[in-house]
DNA sequence: GTCATCATGTAAGCCGTTACATGATTGC
DNA sequence: GCAATCATGTAACGGCTTACATGATGAC
């Protein structure tokens, strides 16, 4: 997941690790904190892999670049486009590879072990499926419409055990206000999905695109 | 969080492992899933903290326990009940020692280490959080309100940073709409906990408490 | 007697963290 | 020259997972 949050953001434009990281927290802090001790292995691991490459241009690359359309992304361009005649040689700037553009596509379609990350790899993905084709990221949203009525399906089950069970007085009225909650939680959060798909269709529709 | 867990449930009857984890993952499984791996040496070390002891009786302790109240306790205790005939020796059941009783109420009220697993440890904590007192619990139901407060404000701080630099076209919908989504997902999740805390003092005014 | 299930554990590995070590640049 | 901050890394550890090793019991 670290590696996706890392091409995503590499894909907008080439960073160092320092910068990196301020911008994983800043514009994805809600959904994914990093520090360094994770970072910079990541980094390097990357790059053995050739998904991604320093800049070498030890003080050219990343001058003038229009709205990248991020939030905060601005600031941080400003604060990157300044100090730029540091020696060059300090900061290790990386860019996004070819090799590393595949990855990026892999790590985003590839389901999310189910667990309690799911709902931050969806966030992940979500933050970053602009830079996909509409029918992947339909697939991406479907895929997730399917984990959220799962995961509705088995808190009305637990609701229905708990009505079969629980006669008379509350015998944990905590646990079953918690699975109430997790239920309205699931249906919500699947009509909204509902509505990113339906408006991914009208775009398509839009689009002339009738796949 | 497992420790917590374990505890609970054991706070509940005597239990070994291999049953401790089918309860763990059937009545804790949408908030905790638990693999042998990490049960057994968390078994140990309990056990070595002293918090839990071996049931020594070779076949006897659990027999004709009440009605636990827990969600499909009933079920579990039976299929306790049945194969007790056993040698006795194979299975190590567990009961919480007076130790235990402490770490449980200290894990209880231990603020969490803000992150991912905020939610499932406050999930955690309401399913066990009838065995504490009326103001332990509104402890925990308040600091659970804090943490929901501060991730609105977050939210919509985050928010009206898009309203600034959006101008003209989406830049991000998608990101645009996970954190609007979040947002009123944290709304919600405070108003359910205000309507918890409301309850827990209706409670506490039924029983006379005035504290 | 053999198969499914019950039952306990260990080992290796993943993915992240905190804490530490180190040094360059800039502002004053 | 000194402090703040920028910047990169390493080391140790934490907690959990999967996969593996092992064996008892009960059903048939």
């Amino acid at each position: 997941m670290l590696e996706l949050a890392i091409l995503g953001l590499l894909k907008e434009l080439p960073l160092h690790g320092y910068e990196l990281k301020k911008r994983l927290n800043d514009t994805l802090g809600h959904v994914w904190g990093v520090s360094y001790g994770s970072l910079y292995p990541a980094l390097a691991r990357l790059e053995r892999m050739g998904a991604i490459e320093v800049v070498d241009p030890p003080a050219a690359a990343p001058v003038a670049m229009p709205a990248t359309g991020s939030i905060a992304g601005e600031a941080a361009a400003a604060r990157l486009r300044r100090p730029l005649r540091r020696s060059g040689r300090t900061r290790k700037a990386y860019r996004i590879a070819t090799a590393g553009q595949t990855l990026f596509h892999e790590l985003l379609r590839a389901d999310p072990a189910p667990g309690a990350d799911e709902n931050r790899a969806f966030a992940l993905k979500l933050a970053f499926c602009r830079h996909l084709e509409p029918p992947a990221r339909l697939e991406i949203l479907q895929r997730r419409r399917h984990q959220l009525a799962e995961k509705l399906a088995r808190g009305r089950q637990a609701l229905a055990a708990f009505a079969r069970a629980g006669r008379g007085p509350d015998p944990d009225r905590y646990t079953r206000a918690l699975i109430e909650h997790e239920t309205t939680t699931a249906e919500r959060d699947l009509e909204w999905v509902d509505s990113l798909i339906a408006a991914e269709r009208g775009e398509e529709i839009l689009q002339g695109r009738t796949t």
